[in-house]
RNA sequence: AGGGGCGUAGCUCAGCGGUAGAGCAGCGGCCUUUUAAGCCGAAGGUCGUGGGUUCGAUCCCCACCGCCCCUACCA
């Protein structure tokens, strides 16, 4: 079937006849190469134009073109290998009249091959001598415009493998993001860590406070959520006997998308037993010197128009010193720590920053959308958001948070209001989340049953007893932590939207297209396709 | 969800009450070291969709659709 745009579809269709009317295969099954085209700039880019003539240097490439300069009986071509692209000359004398006719036939976009010799232009430019070309693959569609690439940004992310051939930013942001894994997991396979993969399909909703996606599976006759968090799975695996565990993998919330939000997110979630927050801490900071300078090669790397300091030991404030240290002074007199932690002490400091946030349009502390009225600890957390999270751009630790927001960190010995639990921020977004785990079972069945009674959409319809079971059979002192890592890879790649790093982000359906052209199976042949 | 912006050739954009323009891509021709190659020629448009105002709308008004940005919720 014809894709748009159809009169350059319906040209390449041509063409593709006209080369098969000169013998020559448009779709081959292979082609042996001598090099990449990293390799061949790598060791004979230095190599003069003189000292190429003197000591002949065969090569036999592939690659996409990406342009194409004809000039009557000759002609010059980028090839793009491997991201980065050699030039091609080839002439009617060097390749016979065949191998012109098909050169003369092929178009921005087809993938050939070429075997020949290297030499340089009177430019300089290191070039193949082409003295055979080989047709690989016909395209027959167009690549994006040659100078403006993909400028739709949305066609960049619905049409990735474009964007891909015609950006190296977009190339290379990707290539981080594996190499940022790869580290990532050996930082944690170093120490000991167990990669496992948990379930991604939960009975129970839990781990997390977030509205779900629900599917339902035919044979059992069951709903099922897509997780939210791995975190009841991976601390079962501690009480199992697997002291240290992490995951990296999909988490789905159904919430909403913007620069920092993508329905389907990469978390990294690791527990680690006999072990507290303050570790953990200490721990995150290696873990992101380690992640930075290896992604990086620096530790002062760039953010947007400003640079961020992963050398220096990462600021650490307890939530209610974020608030103090950030409380606008226009909103009247600045609240004590103290007063804070006095009950009803977040309420007046929420009301006062209210008046006047409300009257100078700037982000309100919200009542939380459920029954009852916002408890002490869910208004210091409010607080907290509006007033000093935009502000935290250099690494920065926000620790000991309100119990009722932590349902699943353990409480303070000195201070039963709050738990162990700390986040870094780093150019104001959330990337990590990290916490002493409640391994009282008997208290965290209470908070779950305080979760259920609240009620709203995000929260668990059903306690998950066998959470509560695997505590009972007793969960060693644990800290346990989550990192964002689409976030982290926007911050090492200088990226400012979440989509920028994830492959094929969730998107609306693309205008005017209709789905049901795709011509959908009925049911029945649906489940047969499905059976392999 | 609310506020703002955008939508004209395949792409990037100009035009703005009198009936459509450029560059690039594509097509034909010339060109055997070019590189945003060049030169010549032809082709390409329901000006997002629907309504309204007007003698006449791509342009003004209204609604809708799509995309982007900001604000609110979530990592």
């Amino acid at each position: 079937m014809p894709f748009e745009p159809l009169d350059q579809y319906v040209q390449r269709q041509k063409k593709l006849e006209e080369i098969r009317a000169l013998g020559v295969d448009p779709f081959p099954h292979r082609f042996p190469c001598s090099h990449t085209v990293p390799e061949i700039h790598e060791r004979y880019g230095s190599r003069s134009a003189t000292e190429l003539e003197a000591e002949p240097v065969a090569v036999r490439i592939a690659g996409r073109i990406l342009s194409l300069r004809l000039h009557g009986k000759a002609g010059f071509a980028h090839l793009s290998g491997q991201g980065e692209r050699l030039q091609v000359y080839v002439k009617l004398d060097a390749v016979g009249e065949r191998g012109f006719a098909l050169f003369r036939l092929l178009d921005l976009g087809d993938i050939i091959g070429v075997s020949g010799h290297l030499f340089r232009t009177r430019t300089g430019e290191l070039t193949v001598w082409v003295e055979a070309l080989t047709l690989l693959t016909k395209a027959l569609l167009p690549l994006p415009e040659k100078w403006h690439g993909l400028a739709d940004v949305d066609q960049r992310y619905r049409r990735r493998y474009l964007d891909l051939i015609v950006s190296e930013r977009s190339r290379g942001i990707f290539l981080r993001r594996a190499q940022i894994l790869r580290s990532l997991r050996r930082f944690f396979d170093e120490r000991g860590y167990v990669e496992v993969e948990t379930p991604m399909m939960h009975p129970i909703l839990g781990g997390a406070t977030a509205r779900p996606f629900v599917t339902h599976h035919n044979t059992l006759d069951m709903d099922l959520y897509l997780r939210i968090a791995p975190e009841l799975y991976l601390k079962r695996l501690v009480v199992g006997g697997f002291n240290r565990v992490y995951e990296v993998n999909r988490n789905f919330r159904n919430e909403g998308i913007d620069a920092i939000h993508q329905p389907e997110f990469t978390m990294l979630e690791f527990y680690q037993a006999y072990s507290d927050y303050t570790e953990l801490m200490d721990l995150t900071e290696q873990l992101f010197r380690a992640l930075v300078q290896e992604a990086c090669g620096t530790l002062r790397i760039t953010y947007g128009d400003r640079e961020i300091d992963f050398a220096s030991p990462f600021a650490r404030l307890t939530m209610r010193q974020g608030i103090v240290a950030y409380w606008p002074e226009q909103a009247g007199p600045v609240p004590t720590e103290q007063a804070l932690k006095a009950p009803g002490g977040p309420l007046e400091a929420a009301l006062r920053y209210n008046a006047w946030a409300r009257a100078h349009d700037r982000p309100l502390v919200e009542e939380a959308e459920t029954a009852s009225p916002p408890s002490d600890g869910e208004l210091t957390g409010a607080l907290f958001e509006a007033i000093a999270e935009p502000h935290l751009f250099q690494p920065t630790y926000i620790y000991d948070f309100p119990v009722e927001i932590s349902p699943l960190a353990k409480r303070r010995a000195d201070d039963p209001s709050i738990t162990e639990r700390f986040e870094l921020f780093v150019a104001g977004m959330e990337l990590a989340n990290g916490f002493s785990e409640l391994n009282d079972p008997e208290d965290q069945e209470r908070r779950f049953r305080a979760q259920v009674e609240k009620g709203g959409e995000e929260m668990p319809k059903v306690v998950d007893m066998d959470y509560i079971r695997a505590l009972s059979h007793g969960l060693p002192p644990t800290a346990g932590e989550g990192i964002g890592i689409d976030r982290l890879v926007m911050l090492l790649t200088d990226s400012h939207a979440i989509r920028e790093v994830i492959l094929f982000p969730l998107l609306r359906p693309e205008a005017g297209e209709k789905p049901a052209d795709n011509a959908p199976p009925d049911e029945g042949s649906l489940e047969k396709e499905r059976e392999v």
